[in-house]
DNA sequence: GAGTAAGCGAGACGGTACGTCGTGTCTTATC
DNA sequence: GATAAGACACGACGTACCGTCTCGCTTACTC
């Protein structure tokens, strides 16, 4: 393998670094995924392509970067001014963003996880995050490497939490005890993202709350 | 304007078709959909360049159209082994391919949809195809328009058998009436999909048999 | 050796290949060879960098050209105004340029020189040819196959004239017998382009013809 | 104007200067001049590019004075076998290099400038100084400036030995009064300069003779 | 059966972006 | 304060493909 001896980090140039997100994301946003270049950004960004090389291997990995950094400040931004502590989840970690604050627990499972669904259907639906969200997917989807830390640091976070209020559910028996949290959040969130991925119907709140029915009351017709 | 004079499809050389087809297959099994280019498939077919471009609008055309005669070459084979009658899709078009011979019907609808799902888990992890349906599906993320050709030529006619399927079990009474076909179905495809777009866990019969169980029998306990 | 594939020359775009010309003889006068990059003639040529090195394989080979091709078109030119019978080389060569017609012979040996030499000091003072004259020179020195291409193309047909001339000479009796012309001529010339190569002095017409009269006259005293 | 404010050359790393001339001349020798880079050098040299940047305006800079101390080393060692003081050259000036012990004087002009002319052909043959020599001299005929400089430093001194030669030889009557020596000498010297920077033909000492030769004797017949 | 027009293999063309290299400036830490 | 190290903005390098174009050639269809 090449040795590629990596750069002082601790010399890089904080301003070129934030300038560089913020041109990748809205050349994405403004152009697509595809039209975006390595060379745009640096022009936008008032850098070197250089500069763009020497920290990042690909274009995905520098939007991929723009975008947990967007995310993280949208947390930060939040913590600020909701004065902190959301739910469960410890509040340092920058990462999970928004949705750290964790799913509340009101005691109806159902009603959580529609606000929760409903919520997501939004994010989803925001033209603002949508172009580069996914762009990042469809790279993830054909560059394995890049949809393992697409997984590993944006989706798996999120889906702890599910597992979380899950468990809480299953502890105050409005779940199966024999049901696996980490496969029955896939019911509940997998067809939201089929949607939005393959974009076969519209995604809608009514969607998100007939997805849960669905989900906790089964499709079998009750004895 | 100019109306771009469309060729006349009648002098068409199917030799060259079937070449570019061939080769672009192969290479996007070889090297990945990036990697492919139209001059390395023209190279490839022993074809000049501009019959790519006469009759395809972009790369993502011309190996969405190798995939649909792929399907449609490997449906015409089962055809002739099998006999022929299927289910109950006509048989005549061959676009829908292996999947248009529709779900079984033995009356145990769990029995039938494991089946059919299992039969989905290994043709997703069938490392021949994955290449181009990966390439393919992450290129209709990103390009509406290429998207709404996949599903309207790939994925519907797949998802209506289950529809189909539905609501025979709706009529036997397997299923609850006030149910919606094409949202359950959602509910069986999309946590599949999920795992394989995304490759969050790994992708097993045993995966697709609890979501069968998951979905019909509900998540929450039942009373 | 790297086998390259040559390009197919006959379908090789004359617009093109005189474009290049004259934006590399304008750039490399404008702004100097060090200043003129493949990039600029391109752009300035209104052609692709790829047509540039599909048919030269360096920047000074594409100046070489564009000088044999100014050569070239401005002896047709005199050739034409003058109606043509120059001297004794036979005139179909173009390579040779404006020195083919060879040297004039008067039968005084010396004023024929001097009216040469005199018209070289011009021509090398002559700030339009200056800088491309220059350059490839320049890069000859460093390149040893340039440097090769740029004697065989321009300055051997042009000592070919003084060697024709030497020998007139000598069998007039002006030369003596014994003096190799090739030589001979080198001591005639060499001067003024060591003068105008190293800028050690001014190059004058003065020069020139002092520099005749010592080579045909010689150094030491007449006995 | 900024007027750059020159460093403290007397806080400079002599050290650091000698490491920059070998790196420099063992590069050029090696990969040629254009191959050499700044980078490069300093890389070799275990020096920071801004070290050559503080001190040496170019490239080429570097190379004329790794090529002077180069000359100087070469005399100083010179001197020290010979016990010192050559000719007529006062022997401090540690430019002139081996040159400097002036053109001997036996009384036979011819004898004496053929032994000079056999040892610069010698020089110029060498291929240790080839490179650096020619990539100095190509410089200097696109870079006015650095031209000039070259003269100066290099060849002017030289020059001027044999001015000194020639006009003791004027006084000894072995060169016509009225010959002016700095013209002259350039009948001798040019011819030379010419095969090796040119490549003409082969520079050996049979031809060093014959310009000796022709250019005493003169080309014309003696009456 | 000759004339003609389309598709075809081939590949040159004007372009855009790639990823690399070197420039000359600047900053940081060391001596 | 000069130095070794090296990040930076910049710009050119030479390459790979893009999508368009023009060449002869082959192959139907038309008269």
């Amino acid at each position: 393998m090449a040795p590629h001896k990596a750069p002082d980090s601790s010399r890089r140039s904080d301003r070129s670094r934030r300038a560089i997100y913020d041109a990748a994301l809205a050349l994405v946003g403004e152009s697509g995924y595809r039209r975006t270049t390595i060379e745009g950004i640096a022009a936008r960004a008032g850098v070197g392509k250089q500069t763009i090389y020497r920290w990042w291997p690909s274009k995905a990995a520098v939007l991929m970067e723009a975008f947990l950094d967007l995310a993280a400040r949208a947390a930060e931004e939040a913590a600020s001014q909701t004065g902190g502590t959301g739910g469960q989840a410890g509040g340092t970690d920058p990462q999970a963003g928004a949705a750290e604050y964790g799913i509340p627990d009101t005691g109806d499972l159902a009603a959580d996880l529609k606000l929760v669904l409903r919520a997501t259907v939004d994010e989803l639906n925001d033209p603002l995050m949508e172009a580069p969200t996914r762009a990042l997917t469809a790279e993830g989807i054909v560059d394995a490497k890049l949809g393992a830390e697409f997984v590993e640091k944006l989706l798996d976070p999120q889906l702890a939490l599910y597992v979380t209020r899950l468990r809480a559910a299953q502890e105050a028996g409005q779940l199966r005890s024999d049901a696996d949290p980490r496969i029955a959040l896939e019911l509940l969130i997998a067809p939201l993202t089929h949607r939005w991925l393959l974009r076969t119907l519209p995604l809608t709140h009514a969607y998100a709350d007939t997805i849960v029915d669905y989900a906790l009351g089964g499709l079998a017709p009750r004895s």
